[in-house]
This record gives C-alpha cells, structure tokens and sequence, in this order.
DNA sequence: GACCATACGGAACATCGTTCCACTTATCAA
DNA sequence: TTGATAAGTGGAACGATGTTCCGTATGGTC
C-alpha cells in the first residue's frame, strides 16, 4: 500500500477555495450552470488557473455547488424542527425544498446529461434529504397529527415535480394532517 | 400584410438539404448528438457555411433529426399493419419505438435541456406517435385479442422506460392480451 | 449564351474549456 | 529574522467549437 502522505492546504488556498465556491454559486444561481468558468473566476477575484487546480474540470464546480446546496437544505432541517410545531416543520422544510429545485434552473438539465462525474449526484441527493425529512416527519407522526403511510422519498419527489407551486405544497401538507 | 414571396429551392439547395440531414442523423447516431457541426458538414460532403445557410443555428439539425426519426417510427406502422396480424403489428411497433428511443443517444439530456428551440419537440413526439400506436392498438382491440382498457399513450410511455430491453416489451405485450 | 439572384465553400471570428509556466508567497527549520 | 523550498497563483496561450462573412460558382431564365 503507497502511503498517501497529505498536506494541508496553505492558508491562500484554502480562502480561494471558498471564494470560488461562493462566486460559483453566486453566478450559477443567476445566469444558469452553462455560464463561463471565466465569469465565476472573475467574480471570485481570482484567475482561472487558481481555479483550475482546485476544480479541475468544470463539472466539479457544479457538483460542489450542488452538494453545497443539498448540505444547507438537509441541515435546515435541524432548525426548523427547533422553531415551529411538528407539522409546521414538515411544511417549512417542504417550502424550504421545493424553493431549492425552483431556483436550480437547468438542474434536470444536469441531471440528464450523461457526464459520469455527475453520476452519484442523484444518490448523493436521496442519501442527505430523505433522513433530513424522515426526522421531521417521524416526530409529526408520533405527535399523532399526520398520517403515518407516507414516506418521505415520496414526499420529496412531489416536492420537486411541484416547484414553482409553492401553494400546491400547503396543499400536500394539508392531506397529511389526519 | 407583408407578401412573402416563396421562391423554391435551387436544385443544387434541395440536393444539399437531404444529403446534410443524411448525414446529421448518421453522425449523431454514431457520436451522440453533441456531435461537432464541421463533422456533419464534411460527412455531407458540403461546407460549413452552406450547412448554416439551411440550418441556422446547430439546434434546428438535432430537430430535424428527431423529426425525421419520429415520422420514420410513425410511418413505420401502416407498414407493419400491413404485414402482420393485429397483435404481433402492435409487438412489432412497440419494438420499433423501444429501439428508436434506445438508439438515440442524448435524447433526454436535449429534451431537458431547456433550449427553447426545442421546446416543441415533445408535443411533436405524441402527436405523430400516439395515433400511430392507438391505430394499430384500435384494430387489435376490435380483433378481441387484446383488452381495452390501456392507452396508447400510457404504453409509449412504458416503452420509452423499457429502452434496452426488448424482452420487457414481449412482457407488455403478453399482458395485454385477454 | 448571357445575366443575375441564389447558393456554395471555407477562411476568419468569438467564445468556450483547459493547460502551461514564469512568478509569488506561505511555511518552517536554522 | 531570515533563507530555502514546496505550494500556490495569474493570465497568456492552445485547441475545439458554434457562427458569420464574403469572394466565387452555378442553376434558372430570357
């Protein structure tokens, strides 16, 4: 077995590492996952060899900010469930979740596109929410005021066959209630 | 109101047109449909600029690509009608359109990929498709071989998932009869 | 056969993703 | 503190691609 030996990251980098994440996230929220490397090289003021060996292919720049994402929905979870009633967090998280897939423009795009590196993007996606909701869920049914014969993968992909429907999510919630 | 004067194609235009649409659905069967447009255009044996000049931009060469292998699948059942008894014609189409949507490498990353361009596409693929299928399932129905109460569209839908695997589609078709 | 609108070919342009390398800087031992 | 050195940086440059442009060729028409 070769010995990985692994340094850490110099202080420069590890800043440049996270000012790119936020650029990217920033230009991909606005101009959709195809904007130019250049531009979220630019926004990060940083030149795009500085990016290019953190990220080495530009598909590794979506999949980061796709799991950065992902990561802020899932732990959103935890929040919630401290400040509102049961069933409340239930649907805020909803809210929460569907608000993320309506934002993501081009995110089923992605998804499609056949580049193996966006591969285990989809499992990464089920393996982070379904728990996050199934917490929630798990508490408003032992709180006896939903129904229990609703799983939580189900409820997620409604969520997200319904974004941009904000109100259609009440409704769901509202058919949980018993 | 405007006249817009039609002029017909030159000859040399009209040769042109068929070689290069030859020629996109070749290259993009063999390569996908990211395919490069210079490719196409040496395979066709004509030049860049007159493969712009009857497709402006790269996008309308995938739709008329689709287009081509929709009606090809369309037409595809009078034919099989034609040649064999109800039930097998229904099989025999079902199989046509399992590996057209197998063979087409890409198909879903374009559809989703939100190119306006493309947007009519879908509504194309039920409109040519479904009656073929409801013709074909029509005769079957009336035959008595087969029930009733399965929609042409709800079984392009389930041949289009089942793409890869012919077997499944003799399953389908073993169901539907009576 | 001559005229000319139509069509052709491919060089040239703009924009990508990606690589390369001369230069800078953080880290650390002395 | 100060050098030495590996790690990191920036942006010019490369190759591929979609698209445009325009001088040249050619089919239709009289």
């Amino acid at each position: 077995m070769a010995e990985t030996e692994v340094r850490p990251l110099r202080a420069d980098a590890l800043r440049n590492v996270e000012r790119v994440r936020e650029a990217a996230a920033l230009v991909f929220a606005e101009q959709g996952v195809d904007a130019p490397v250049r531009e979220v090289a630019a926004r990060a003021g940083v030149g795009v060899g500085t990016l290019y060996r953190h990220f080495p292919q530009r598909v590794d720049l979506v999949v980061a900010v796709f799991r950065d994402a992902v990561d802020a929905c899932a732990d959103a979870a935890e929040e919630l469930a401290a400040a509102h009633p049961p069933v409340e967090a239930v649907a805020a998280w909803l809210h929460r979740f569907e608000q993320f897939v309506a934002t993501k423009q081009g995110l089923s795009a992605v998804l499609y596109s056949g580049d193996p590196a966006l591969a285990p993007l989809p499992a990464y996606f089920s393996d982070r929410l379904k728990p996050a909701l199934s917490g929630l869920l798990d508490t408003a049914v032992a709180s006896g005021e939903i129904r229990d014969d609703v799983g939580a993968d189900e409820l997620i992909d409604a969520a997200r066959a319904l974004a941009g429907r904000p109100a259609m999510i009440d409704l769901l919630v509202d058919g949980l209630r018993r």
